[in-house]
DNA sequence: CGTTCTTACTAAATCGATTTAGTATAAGCG
DNA sequence: CGCTTATACTAAATCGATTTAGTAAGAACG
């Protein structure tokens, strides 16, 4: 129902060829008695030109795909608004779907995307389809990771540099005589997503550096409707930890419950940092002491290396892939006191 | 590069129809033998459908657009998420664009939905599109309404019951013998958006039921970035308003940071109220009362009528447009005390 | 006047899948 | 055996825009 390049073509007495010229505003000898004809044409019938035929002619869609882990969290929707920023630059779109990182999700929509032929993918990746990626990487599709780099995929990735957000969390803590250290994440496994293995592997070291043993009952994962349940193993031990380590803004939110449901005050109790930023840390009691991202940078920077990959000419080399690590920030607030001056 | 229809049916023999067929599990009279042959082909050439060719030909893309205001706050998250599980149940899948609530950007982005052959839309209107809602009611384009509600425009809507919203936050307050109520809007004019004059509307009505007169004074309205200015404008005011309703999650979080910086004390120095929910209402210190939408609710009535009307056959004559008002839920928390023990 | 050039357009192939109408062969039937 | 029916496919048109090669008419030139 809706008219096509055809309708106009009739209603205006041309053909559809010099519609379509008209359209792209080559106006290479095109008297102005026909460009008015069309145009009072494309008005009369609400001529809308359609998008799917012309990327099918054109192979190009002009939008490009985030695969993200979840839209519910502040870190993915702030880097999908700086891809948005930065894609509407070039007049390109952006569409967006969730995994919720389950693999197969994550497999399906990847697959979705390249069908409904987007010019390239931003992906916030899982181990466990490498395979896919494997092929996608041979067939020159655009694409880059980010958040999260997979081994042996040979792609451009932006990520955080992981190992110093937990170092920074860690030292700001050991500098305050902080020695016992808890530290919660999401489930780790042998495929973890590097996120969450790095943050800990961060952890482990700086303590190390700092001559402080690891004590691995410092150390709890489980999924999120877990965390009250660890948490309350945690702060049972004896000694319990004079200092939490929240390795995301959904764990630190869980710690800040358990806080409230057990009386327990910050930094009075137990000092709290927390990784990633959230929308109350700075007018929280007590402002909470985080390690932010970059966000905007991150999703920005991404969106760059994936149009660079796609304005890649057919016959050009593919050019070597490219890592960068951006670096992490510390937000000094209240929620980390002197160990001495705490219990 | 990547392999098409035509590759398949030329390496496995047979014919590009058969190898549609196959692809639809069509075995109407095929052979095991001709099966294999093709399973083979699409294997070997890692064929995966060109959706954009299919797109063209069924005139139909299996995707829904949401135009949004933002995607930065929890509602439209949460919105978004619902339109999703529905929408996934029929095979159909979301994109989403943010309109910032500027009405040029909207028109581009509906435009550029439609011309895109969206199969529907879900919109967040703003008032100054009537003349493109009207088109496309028209010509019997899918669409419904969410959040707000355009006068004229005849189509599904879903949103919030905005005058019980507030009117069950103010009435709270005023059970608790408050008779100086503020109430903080993002800016109204002439051509407001429903949520910000319907809500504004339940505070006045709710005042004047329970025989208090409306104080013009204790009315402010304003862009995000003066909130801070308008805040302090309330509690200059002699005598200051005993309690605040913050009519979305951003403003309540303004006046929670005007409460820090302050020093102010929740509720002793004055009650505060939102509506909305945010993500820290129930641990924070004190925990908020907040008024919450059905957000998920809200999401998935809107993707049920948008679904409704796609499956609508070309024949049957278009059914009336339903509206719909779901109603919000009070979170009777902490933020909110008796009028007579502050100060 | 014949040729070339410029101007202003158009015909037809194409992108990759879908689908209808049809063909060719084999099997079944009386 | 001739006819119908079932089986297993295929040819070709189609969706709506793009684009290349080409046409037709007039102007310019020597």
């Amino acid at each position: 129902m809706p008219s096509t390049l055809k309708d106009v073509a009739l209603r205006a007495g041309v053909s559809k060829s010099t519609v379509s010229q008209y359209l792209h505003q080559r106006y290479h000898y095109m008297s102005e008695e026909t460009k008015k004809k069309i145009q009072l044409a494309i008005e009369e019938l609400d001529y809308i030109p359609n998008e799917v035929a012309r990327s099918l002619k054109q192979k190009k869609t002009f939008i490009v795909g985030v695969v993200s882990s979840t839209i519910l969290s502040k870190f993915t929707t702030e880097v999908v608004r700086a891809i948005e920023d930065e894609c509407q630059l070039k007049g390109i779109q952006v569409i967006v779907c969730n995994t919720d990182d389950d693999p197969l999700k994550e497999n399906k929509y990847v697959q979705s995307m390249i069908a409904r032929q987007v010019d390239g993918l931003i992906i916030f990746p899982t181990e466990q389809n490498r395979k896919l990626y494997q092929s996608m990487l041979k067939s020159g599709y655009p694409f880059v990771f980010i958040d999260r780099k997979i081994d042996g995929i040979d792609v451009d990735t932006v990520l955080l540099d992981n190992e110093l957000a937990s170092s920074l969390a860690v030292q700001s803590l050991v500098e305050r005589g902080h020695t016992r250290i808890g530290i919660l994440t999401f489930p780790l496994g042998q495929k973890a997503i590097t996120t969450r293995s790095e943050r800990l592997q961060g952890y482990r070291q700086t303590l190390q550096n700092s001559g402080i043993e690891v004590d691995e009952a410092y150390v709890k994962s489980g999924r999120l409707d877990e965390m009250q349940t660890l948490i309350g193993e945690l702060f049972r031990l004896s000694p319990p930890p004079s200092a939490i380590v929240a390795t995301n803004d959904m764990i630190l939110e869980q710690v800040l419950i358990y806080a409230k449901n057990q009386s327990l005050s910050i930094p009075r109790d137990f000092s709290l940092i927390g990784i990633d930023d959230v929308s109350f840390a700075s007018f929280y009691t007590p402002p909470i002491t985080t390690v932010s991202q970059p966000s905007f940078e991150i999703g920005k920077r991404s969106a760059q290396l994936l149009l660079r990959q796609i304005d890649r000419k057919e016959h050009e080399p593919r050019r070597a892939a490219e890592i960068f690590r951006l670096s992490p920030a510390l937000n000094p607030r209240e929620s980390v006191q002197n160990a001495n001056e705490q219990d």
